[in-house]
DNA sequence: GTGAAAGCGCTAACAC
DNA sequence: GTGTTAGCGCTTTCAC
């Protein structure tokens, strides 16, 4: 059959795109319906063994790459994840991207990613558009969210997942940890060596609002245990070795008494290290530093790091085994709030 | 007209996904048709005043999401750009998806992220999801491909960057610099320095084969210039700091004379830092240390790090720039291969 | 400027 | 097990 029945559409609209091959070329090829196509990619058991071998051979040899536009349009929901991070470029939730798309990746779904810079109304756009693609699930940083932005989460009756952050009200499934905790670990540990004159060195604290958590639970632990002083100062800018250089110089400066520092991350605590060496204030006997994070370099470098260390990759894929069983089963696996909780690694900065 | 004329499709064929709010609902409450809506959305100056604003109103009161899906399946185009990386833990790649993704989200353009950790085949699998996505454009790292890669990504018909790597043959259009001439500038720079016993130390060059090129541009820098011995080691597991103290201390044994250090990232010369800090070797005095990358704490290390910057950030802008300029123009803005180059930044370490 | 109509390529009942 | 049939929600001619 390869005149045409009416002579219509034989010109078509325009040259066409690209050809694209198409389920129906397979389909004709291989001499089957669609719609056996269609069942064969989805469940290649539920075709007869010959009519699979066709269709096989079909798609190897046309080449076919199934449309999934129209495979999301059709079932109502696309085979994506969307994720919404502040920034990639921190190695916190690098780590938990990596881990969260290397398991979805690996069923099947695809990740859709969004960084919003710490900015709720860039967060609130993201979820705009991601809501238009009819994600499978939907993944944010933290609880705290402008009013749209839950009203659209809310509504959009997909499944929703927050990470990084728990003790608030989630949406929908959280995984993550107690900031306060962390912080309070800090000063705990640090109290316990014997530190009274305590510091919490953070940056971007105004719009970081779980490292700004994080310090409070540090006061806090100060206010309960045994410290003389404490206090907590914020660099604005990132946080960097080179913040870390800034803020030891800026407590030192504030309280020349000082022998305990917990910083918001280890970039920080790695700068503290640095400008201590350069200004020959000795780590720990002068100084004890507890840093955050335990990224690649704190187990290296001189003195090895204390640390806190939160396991990104343990958010990601708790993360991603909750998002599945919900993407399977449809109803929701229970109280889906999952405490990662952290670890106080001891090295020798305390 | 609320009553079915046939009666059948009278129940739904099962209860409805969501009852999604769609454009024709907007139509409807605005007294419109869909297609005007359509183009209102668009085209917000094509349609009259009046029917703007009612339009406008009544996507606002409906809260309508425009599904992406399905105008993608329309338009034969979706609004998505795919990123395919090694690994986006690698702060190199996470800069430049950083920086590709602010400008392309400016645009109205969504990411789609996929990680290969430099797997051919893995790239491949993920070329081939993303295209079943239909994509704007499609963004990839390295110019090295298996041959499915390439046939699909030709037979594709839509817009492909390669980027991080020149000197080869590219798909479509490249942003990138010359690895070779990387190794080489280290090289110099340590001859410059009186270095006469030189070492190239890398991480998994096996599979990373930009780093193995710069290797490569080192060995042929030392071999034309006057170097005594020169060699080149690796380190089969990741780049880390880590790596950087095992390096060193396998370079070290092999030749004592050594003077002059080129590492193939600043992570692995930050751990030579940190293990001659150990030994007791002096830096720059006993030993010059080149790295790459220009890494956050590459100035502020103790001593602070000469190194060549990639500049990732440019990458992922230029890149932007160029399939943002295809996508609008559908004409290839010509020789579209952009050389980022490289710099050397010379600091304390050499 | 606006609307009617015809798909985009696929999935999912349902009947055979 | 396989084919038929309706859409999914939108864009895009094309006529008015």
């Amino acid at each position: 059959m390869d005149t045409d029945d009416l002579g219509k559409d034989r010109v078509p609209r325009k040259r066409r795109k690209m050809q694209r091959i198409t389920m129906a070329d397979v389909a004709k090829l291989a001499k089957v319906s669609p719609s056996t196509v269609s069942l064969y990619l989805r469940k290649p058991d539920a075709v007869s063994p010959a009519a699979g071998r066709e269709i096989a051979r079909a798609i190897d040899h046309l080449g076919y790459v199934p449309n999934l536009v129209a495979g999301g349009l059709a079932a109502a929901s696309s085979r994506v994840v969307s994720i919404i991070v502040p920034s990639i470029r921190n190695a916190f939730f690098a780590e938990t991207v990596s881990a969260l798309q290397a398991e979805l990746t690996s069923e099947g779904l695809q990740v859709l990613l969004g960084h919003t810079e710490y900015d709720k109304e860039q967060e609130e756009a993201l979820v705009r558009t991601a809501l238009s693609w009819a994600p499978a699930a939907i993944v944010l940083t933290g609880l705290s969210h402008s009013r749209d932005t839950r009203k659209l989460l809310k509504a959009g009756g997909i499944p929703v997942l927050e990470m990084w952050e728990l003790g608030g009200d989630p949406l929908d499934m959280a995984v993550g940890f107690l900031h306060p905790r962390v912080g309070a670990s800090a000063a705990e540990h640090l109290l316990s060596k014997r530190r009274r004159n305590l510091a919490f060195l953070g940056a971007r604290m105004q719009e970081d609002h779980r490292a700004a958590q994080r310090a409070e639970g540090f006061e806090e632990a100060c206010r309960k245990g045994q410290a003389a002083s404490w206090s907590v100062i914020n660099h604005p800018g990132a946080a960097t070795v080179e913040a870390g250089a800034i803020l030891l110089n800026r407590s030192l400066q504030q309280n020349p008494q000082l022998d305990g520092i917990a910083c918001s991350n280890d970039w920080i605590a790695l700068g503290i290290l640095f400008e201590c060496q350069r200004l020959g204030v000795a780590i720990p006997d002068a100084i004890s530093v507890v840093g955050f994070g335990d990224l690649d370099f704190s187990a290296s470098c001189i003195p090895s790091l204390t640390t806190i260390r939160p396991s990104g990759d343990l958010i990601g894929k708790e993360a991603a085994r909750l998002i599945l069983s919900r993407i399977r089963a449809a109803a929701p696996p229970l109280p889906a709030i999952i405490d990662t909780g952290h670890v106080l690694i001891e090295r020798c900065s305390s």
